[in-house]
DNA sequence: GCGCACCTTTCGCGTAACGCTTAAAATGAA
DNA sequence: TTCATTTTAAGCGTTACGCGAAAGGTGCGC
């Protein structure tokens, strides 16, 4: 259960409702690592309130529907830190376009290359995503969390160009490849 | 369900057991971009059974349990085909690790350097697991199915190499890093 | 001779965690 | 006028999975 942790890291930083928390922290400064649907959110807010790791206040709006803001409680900061400090194993890797490229042998040349093409431009999508992501700065005394912040996305980043420099030599390959 | 097609893809190269698929195959030559629980691929032989998309005969064995041995059909081949030209959406991706970094900066830095040290012993045996996969040979005139079956592992390989290399980082890093 | 690992399939348990869609109600922008 | 935005809620489904144990025989290590 990642999600929740995540949830309770954000909120360890910052309240937020679970609007901001879609909008602001999962479709931008942690989407290199972990995506959520927003119903599963709003869910999950539920569960973390039901343990009492977080509470909310109301926030009456007049111009606008009324939100619910969350807080991270002293019982959440604990259970947050303790997730923080297991071991997790390795997050399970299925990848569907690798199974077409390994089993491609039956398909014409033109027919891999146009999918490992779409794939292209969805990586370098990506990649332009997360290099819209504010980098904290590296001229001034460097903050601890925004280092490690840094780090992250700089893996994410890293991975990106990683794959779109390959899925071009597989492109290329294929085009120098004689049919079957 | 891209485990379907993935043991499709598989029994499209030849036949084999439940068994065989979960030992042979996703323990081992397309491990690194698809893993599959030993019930699971059971299951979905069954349904791909139901489809008619795959047949099986019992082999009797004298000294071990029978073996039912699956065959892909006409009608498996033409699934496959069909699939394995729709383009794909990147997968999602979610890091556990990634979050304890992220929002890491309330452990002390000996809790940080320990978890991305137990993070690069699993990445290191993976990539291990990745490098003992056997690479069809250059020498020869390579058979094209052999070249899109060495891309994908190419890719697992140096996805690998790029993580442990961000890893040694990150503990350099956190090494030189004052406590908050 | 004992225990253990291997071989192979089946079944039963649970279930977390997710994705999609629709609804609501008010505002402000085009 | 129409549309997008803001914010929460709830209902639908459900897949795909993970874990564990059973069965029975063989053959290996010590």
């Amino acid at each position: 259960m990642s999600l929740l942790h995540a949830i309770l890291g954000i909120l360890s930083l910052t309240e937020a409702s679970g609007y901001d928390l879609k909008t602001q922290a999962f479709d931008r400064s942690v989407a290199h690592f972990w995506q959520a649907d927003q119903a599963q959110i709003y869910r999950t807010l539920e569960k973390l309130a039901e343990q009492g790791w977080v509470e909310s206040r109301l926030e009456i709006q007049t111009e606008r529907p009324n939100r619910k803001v969350y807080r991270i409680t002293e019982a959440g900061r604990a259970e947050l830190q303790r997730w923080l400090t297991q071991p997790q194993a390795l997050p399970i890797h299925r990848e569907p376009f690798l199974i077409q490229l390994f089993f491609g042998a039956q398909l014409p040349n033109q027919t891999l290359i146009e999918l490992s093409k779409h794939q292209l431009r969805l990586h370098e999508q990506k990649l332009a995503e997360f290099e819209q992501i504010p980098l904290p700065k590296l001229d001034t005394q460097p903050d601890r969390a925004q280092t490690l912040m840094r780090l992250t996305l700089e893996l994410g980043i890293a991975s990106e160009k990683l794959y779109i420099e390959w899925l071009k030599q597989v492109i290329s390959t294929l085009e120098n490849l004689p049919e079957s």
